[in-house]
DNA sequence: AATGTCCGCAACCGCCTGGAT
DNA sequence: GATCCAGGCGGTTGCGGACAT
């Protein structure tokens, strides 16, 4: 688990540390501080370089670290900061209490983002299930619903045996061809870029441009909604009551993973609210559940970019990232 | 039981940043 | 403004345990 302990050519110890060596550094550190990281070893009596102390003491001696397995809520936590801040991997940390940098950066490499690669792996599949299913279709002459002025809705005997896939996927789901009330408060304690994303397309001002680093306010003019209000909580939420009226829907939205705000959005916007949903709901099954749509459908992209693409004049497609997919998920939809 | 392969994580490396001079 | 340097950060390495063959 540890490396080789060895002596470099400058005299410095490297490697794994010993006992004795984390004891001089802890107590050194806890009586006097570290006031100079290069000359600290020397007074500490360590053959250490001064950065391999420092390492040493943040990563692993410092008081107050945890020295458990990250836990569910880390991780979401993780993925959600990681969303907004990319591999800022100490600012990430800085929100998880006692969790390192290097920790945070060490459980990405070795578990999210393996399982992001799984689901991007994943996604080739359904695409490839997607087109048999689509020429089985075509080859039974299934003729798709009324309403699907764009061709894409379909019917839905003949996904009785679409193949379960226990994998995590990217899919695609058609959202009906009616526009949607619109109703209730959102709640949401930092907005992301997907938020906007969401909500400039259900605006029809569509402008994802706008990113993380703007504030409600921005929400309030690019709405323009007089209606609109911005309140701040005394916690850090900032609550952002929408208009009464219902919206029709346009636009295109292009997010790469949903996240626990984009679910209230979601939910908030169906007037069927529930914001305890998480991210660690399915999106598909989110939208089954909440939008309570029977003529959405399903489809796949070949990329991993998620796409919502609604219709250019009422209804859409919305493309969530969901957790799994079985026959009677396709049924809830179909 | 022996060997090979994979994986997690501590530790290292090199670059960047910002304060001091 | 230029230079130096300590601290900080993100990317990468490599050891050793776990698991597979």
């Amino acid at each position: 688990m540890v490396r080789h302990c060895f002596v470099d050519k400058n005299g410095m110890k490297k490697g794994a540390w010993s006992k004795e060596e984390d004891d001089k550094l802890r107590a050194y550190v806890l009586r006097y501080g570290y006031w100079n990281w290069r000359l600290l070893p020397k007074y500490a009596g360590l053959a250490r370089c001064g950065k391999s102390c420092r390492l040493r003491w943040m990563n692993y001696l410092k008081p107050g670290l945890k020295r458990v397995v990250i836990s569910k809520e880390e991780e979401d936590l993780i993925m959600e900061l990681h969303n907004q801040m990319g591999n800022k991997w100490s600012a990430i940390a800085a929100k998880l209490p006692g969790r390192t940098d290097n920790e945070v950066k060490n459980y990405w490499h070795s578990h999210i983002k393996k399982r992001n690669t799984q689901k991007t792996a994943a996604t080739k599949v359904i695409v490839e299930q997607t087109s048999e299913i689509q020429t089985l279709k075509e080859s039974e002459d299934l003729m798709l619903s009324p309403n699907t002025a764009n061709g894409i809705a379909c019917d839905t005997t003949s996904l009785d045996s679409v193949t379960v896939l226990q994998d995590t996927i990217w899919s695609e789901t058609f959202l009906p061809f009616e526009p949607l009330e619109l109703f209730g408060q959102l709640n949401f304690g930092e907005l992301s870029s997907s938020d906007f994303s969401i909500l400039s397309a259900l605006n029809w001002v569509g402008d994802d441009s706008v990113n993380s680093s703007h504030s409600a306010e921005v929400l309030a003019n690019f709405w323009a909604e007089p209606s609109a209000s911005i309140t701040t909580s005394s916690s850090n939420e900032t609550n952002f009551s929408l208009p009464s009226g219902p919206l029709e829907l346009s636009g295109e939205l292009n997010f790469s993973e949903l996240s626990s705000p984009d679910f209230s959005i979601l939910s908030a916007l169906n007037s069927v609210g529930d914001d305890s949903v998480n991210s660690s709901y399915s999106g598909a099954e989110v939208l089954a559940n909440f939008w309570a749509e029977p003529s959405a459908s399903i489809s796949t992209s070949s990329s991993n970019e998620t796409n919502f693409l609604l219709p250019v004049e009422k209804g859409g497609l919305f493309s969530p990232y969901i957790s799994y997919y079985d026959d009677s998920m396709i049924s809830m939809f179909l």
